[in-house]
DNA sequence: CGGCTGCTTGATCGCTCTCAAATGGGGTGG
DNA sequence: CCACCCCATTTGAGAGCGATCAAGCAGCCG
């Protein structure tokens, strides 16, 4: 069966985790299998508590992983960028999803439905044994993160989530690493369990100390030295 | 080849997740190349940063299992009772293990090689999807505890605790549901994101609202619907 | 019967949330 | 092109939950 992706698709397949080491026959299998959802901004992927049906790869654009309580409290679970899997619950036999996926960007996916998912895992054993690895790397981050939430201030989890989000989506630029993707001061304050007043105030103060340049729905990191400095707890001022 | 097990710990083995659903020639393969590994109180398994080489199955005891911060401070990741798998980080490529495990009573557990589940995963599709399914069981676990310590009060947070405690090693006594393995305030300090002196100062209220007797390493349950209305925020008062 | 470990309780402090209101950027429609 | 409006952000004032500091108490084991 002819693949239905187009060059770059099949690129990014390539180097996606789940996918990653598979052979040329699993590897065709997965491609000529791939749906292609694309989402504007502000548009759901799914929506918490709906049934599982499909598994996600963003191909282009970014989305944003969100949990709400019955008390009307939202956080980010996480952001997925390019090469990223979301929507993984079928992996494990989950039927509805935990959380609900928003585009942030306009947004490229490609999909398959739980059942081919199944299917092809049921094939390879590679996939299945990349599944497990993805899953545990995923469970570590969350337990980094709940350490964080249960030991940390409210500023040096802050520093932490820019930081990594610097990692996963930051890009160079003239005036410094700015983060490619809106995110508002309430996105970060559900990021790392506060408010998005106390995440203005942090970031005002931080502008004011030349570590970052932030403004509607952006941020760019200038001094990531000094924002390694907080979340280290190194707090040493006088840093360049 | 012979098993080395006694009756007790093969029906044991049986009811394991990771285990279950496994055909007569798997399990004895698992069966039999189990190790036993018997532990006295405050003795630990493992320790945070060493080298993962086994994973372990509890037969009888309780296990805590923590991680420290570079700032000295502690959590508790989860309690390991009877049928729990710990120390499973190598299921999925982890070189070292993220916690310590240490027995809190005398503990009998079985456990194998790394090298030996890499070896029976490899030739068992049902075992790795067994493991799929658990680790994502415990990544759901996780994301419910940080929601929780993200957008709850102590209160409630020590409610939820206690009734997942009750859930996994709840008693039922003359006086109420027992959990039975030595709890200190320090634990569900450490459980919830909390200090010991907060968690007192609430047993002390519940046991006078008479919702729990709790003492020394003790707590036992008296009104578990008062529980829930804390944990759930049905703040109605008088409950019977 | 010490001594240790775990528990209680009081007093105080401060980080962070809450409530309130003003400001401003940026896109949209007229 | 301009005016308007919405949404994101900033900022202030105040309150309170829970941490921190500091003793004292009480089971329990040796």
């Amino acid at each position: 069966m002819r693949s239905l992706l187009d060059a770059r698709s099949a690129t990014l397949l390539k180097n996606v985790r789940l996918f990653r080491t598979l052979n040329p026959a699993e590897f065709e299998s997965i491609a000529s299998s791939a749906q292609r959802v694309v989402k504007e901004p502000h548009e759901d992927f799914f929506r918490q508590t709906q049934p599982a049906r499909r598994i996600f790869v963003v191909n282009r654009g970014r989305v944003k992983l969100t949990q709400l309580t019955p008390e009307g409290y939202q956080i980010v679970v996480r952001y997925a960028g390019e090469g990223d899997m979301f929507g993984c619950v079928p992996l494990f036999g989950g039927n509805v999803y935990p959380a609900t996926a928003t585009a942030l960007t306009r947004c490229e996916t490609l999909a398959w439905d739980h059942q081919t998912i199944a299917q092809l895992m049921q094939e390879s054993h590679q996939m299945m044994l990349n599944a497990l690895e993805e899953l545990g790397r995923e469970l570590q981050d969350v337990r980094e993160r709940y350490l964080s939430l249960a030991t940390e201030r409210v500023e040096r989890r802050i520093a932490r989530a820019l930081l990594r989000l610097v990692q996963k989506a930051g890009k160079r630029t003239s005036k410094g690493v700015l983060i490619e993707f809106p995110l508002t001061r309430q996105d970060l304050a559900e990021l790392t369990g506060t408010t998005l007043h106390t995440v203005s105030r942090i970031l005002t103060r931080w502008g004011k100390d030349g570590l970052i340049v932030s403004g509607r729905r952006k941020v760019i990191i200038r001094n990531p030295h000094g924002l390694v400095a907080i979340a280290e707890d190194l707090h040493a001022e006088g840093q360049s």
